[in-house]
DNA sequence: GCAAAAGTGTTCTCTGTACACCCATGT
DNA sequence: ACATGGGTGTACAGAGAACACTTTTGC
């Protein structure tokens, strides 16, 4: 047995990605940097990176979203894992998350130019990368439905029409605000804090919370 | 930097897992082999093996779902990808197929002497596969729930019986016949071969196919 | 007083569920 | 004739969708 390249070794390299979403100025947008390196150098990609040893996969991808945008405690999970993104023959476990923007600071200083792009204009992607991203936005759109993962799109505190537009982008339509309204205190997710959102120049909104801001299935 | 063990190298052992399903004798039942070898030995345990090189991971799965049963052409579909399986840090990526027990032909002569087991009533697992398991019958129940998956575990022809018979193996619960059927029928996924089942001393039943015998999600 | 977003109910349609009897055949 | 599974319809309840006006505030 020959001990040259990894397509004749019995081991494999291994790398994570991360499809990052976050809902601003109305739009579902994903993270996406720039390449600085062949293969496709200059290209936009998905943020990813090799497993290091000792690594588990969820490890690995909490580090990778830290490093792009300094938070951790938010909702992260796997998605699928790829075997034919490249010709290398390399594994390619895909993660999905979802971050406010407000808390999501990206360092603009890095090499790889973090940018966040709306979903429905993207640019093209490295490697096989598109595939990716629309698994991850149906992922999104289904657990939307029969889950509370909106806790980590949003502040502790937000008001009903900030959730529903929150909801309006990432499935792409409008809705009607009682329709909504109506639902969503009905599943029992969410709790009004007693408090107000006093601005602007017209009447104040109830702040609301999730009442466990971690994954909840109904 | 040292040649030695998995731990310490950049690439890692990728190793492949098959929950393979089936009903029969109106019970939900797993596939497992008895382990010949340490760690685990004489335990049972889900079939599996390492990625060969050049593999894909869904071409490693196909092989060993045909090793295991002798048939390819069934739904078999990604589950989860684990890291914590064991404690060598290997990468274990799990696939569930869905087999008619009347093709399934177990080879009975291999050393690891495969059988079918309920999934109610397991024997103890190797590795933390009862977790794997338990994912895979989740998977399932839900699945069944909007697509078409069930076509893989019947013959080409059957009756709406044998169909419902199928469902409550898998739900774990009894269905009402009438409701049952009009259900099936309204979702447009079967029909009526005008062949009927002439066997049994009772009055012969309509045999129906799948529109589909491949994957739709409603 | 006016512009802007907050807040609130009713009607209808559709889907899912509960429920019981006759039919065709083999022995 | 009887035992066995095959086959069928109706009524009710709950969920989702359509739809418009009043309230509170800042300016």
């Amino acid at each position: 047995m020959t001990p040259d390249a990894s397509s004749s070794s019995i081991e494999r390299l291994v790398a994570v990605l991360v499809v990052i979403f976050t809902v601003e100025a109305g739009k579902l947008r994903i993270l996406l940097i720039r390449r600085s390196a062949d293969p496709f150098k200059d290209h936009w990609s998905l943020p990813g990176g090799r497993l290091l040893p000792a690594d588990s996969l969820a490890e690995a991808a909490t580090r990778r979203l830290e490093v792009e945008t300094g938070v951790t405690d938010v909702f992260l999970e796997q998605l699928y894992t790829f075997s034919d993104l490249d010709e290398a023959g390399s594994i390619a476990a895909a993660y999905w998350a979802l971050v406010d923007p407000n808390r999501a600071k990206l360092p603009d200083r890095l090499e790889w130019q973090p940018r966040w792009y709306a979903v429905d204009d993207l640019p093209d992607l490295a490697f096989l990368n598109g595939n990716v991203v629309q698994y991850a936005v149906t992922r999104l759109r289904n657990k939307l439905a029969y889950s509370n993962v909106a806790y980590s799109l949003l502040a502790a505190e937000f008001t009903l029409s900030q959730l529903q537009q929150v909801y309006e982008a990432i499935l792409g339509r409008s809705m009607d605000k009682r329709n909504f309204r109506k639902r969503i205190i009905s599943l029992d997710i969410i709790e009004p804090t007693g408090r107000f959102s006093g601005q602007g120049r017209h009447r104040p909104a109830q702040l609301y919370a999730f009442k466990e801001r971690r994954p909840v299935v109904f």
